[in-house]
DNA sequence: CTTCAGTTGTACTGATAAGTACAGCATAGA
DNA sequence: TCTATGCTGTACTTATCAGTACAACTGAAG
């Protein structure tokens, strides 16, 4: 029903896509509407509240990416072990296809941070409380799960930011192998005193 | 010599603070001009690139700092182990009381990664360089040093990410802290397989 | 006290920003 | 086929952008 011409969904994608290339304030309404095909007329219509409420919105459609292909994943039943190796999976994949930019940490560490306070701060407290959820199955207590949890989270992003700035997309997929190897050091059968 | 009423370092030291706290698309030249003091004719004088030099001249500032304050120390004779720890300490205290802003982290996340990228590299490599030649002196092997630099800086890049983004100052320091007890064990006198 | 290189504020340019208004168009349901 | 709803492009407003031009001013050296 009421597919006349085009769709807010898909108007939502093709706004990730320019957001993540230009960021919030490198995204003009030209840009915009250039890149993705629509008209003013069509992104004000969709979007009444203009930029602001086309970012939320995207925004809105990559944590709920995360938290069906991810988050969920995570905690669902099985071997936590693969659960986390899954979860890795899908991070490396999801950046690696989409220019190696997660939204909410480039905003986090711009201005956008306050203008998306909540939605930034509850993508990286979902993640963490699965992980950390996911981790104490693996047989980590309470407070070392927290802190693993926050540390991978945090390696990830970091990892992103080394990635985009040494120029080397492959790096990141390296990186995220050393996360999981040290989260779930019973798959890989090694321990942190390895030397060299 | 030649001191009329206001110098270019000191211009240097006062944009730093306004590219942090705006970025550098958001530093338009009138937030610029209004939070340095400086009227255009100034900015103009010292910087004839414009906001381009302006930027590209913070990050030689940044990148200098780092280089005599952090790497360079790093490298000093004395226990490695002590000099890494020196590191962490400098480290926190400079996001510390700079906003929790990284300038070339968050450059590399955002639009401004191409036209700063040779720096963004450069400040990264070097980092990753001075920590790497001080970890093969605490005993890691080559490729493990290397290993262990990469993952930690990145790490500290994530650290003011999530710091940023659940807007907890505080968890920077804690989570420098384990960053630290991981790469120099024998300090701490743990390891990996403690659980809980 | 004069001189002059270096510094500063103001006024301007053309371009582009976000957002609004609205007439016209496409299409689904009747 | 008719019509209502929602989609779309164009033209517009107001504000701000980076950058330029330049006259006035500052203060150190002579």
């Amino acid at each position: 029903m009421a597919r006349t011409v085009a769709e807010r969904p898909d108007a939502v994608l093709a706004l990730a896509h320019t957001f993540r290339r230009h960021g919030y304030m490198g995204a003009s309404l030209s840009v915009i509407s250039a890149e993705t095909g629509l008209g003013k007329g069509s992104l004000y219509n969709f979007f009444p509240g203009g930029k602001e409420e086309m970012a939320q919105a995207v925004l809105a459609e990559v944590g709920a990416w995360f938290r069906t292909r991810v988050y969920e994943p995570l905690l669902a039943p099985g071997d936590p072990t693969e659960r986390i190796a899954e979860m890795f999976d899908r991070t490396a994949g999801y950046f690696e296809s989409r220019e190696l930019v997660c939204l909410f940490g480039a905003f986090a560490l711009g201005q956008e941070r306050e203008r998306f306070a909540s939605a930034i701060r509850e993508y990286f407290l979902e993640w963490i409380a699965a992980l950390e959820l996911a981790l104490t199955r693996t047989g980590h207590g309470p407070e070392r799960s927290h802190q693993l949890a926050v540390d991978t989270v945090a390696g990830i992003q970091g990892a992103l930011v080394i990635s985009r700035a040494l120029g080397e997309p492959e790096a990141l997929r390296a990186s995220l192998a050393r996360l999981r190897a040290r989260i779930t050091p019973a798959s890989g059968g090694h321990d942190s005193s390895q030397l060299g």
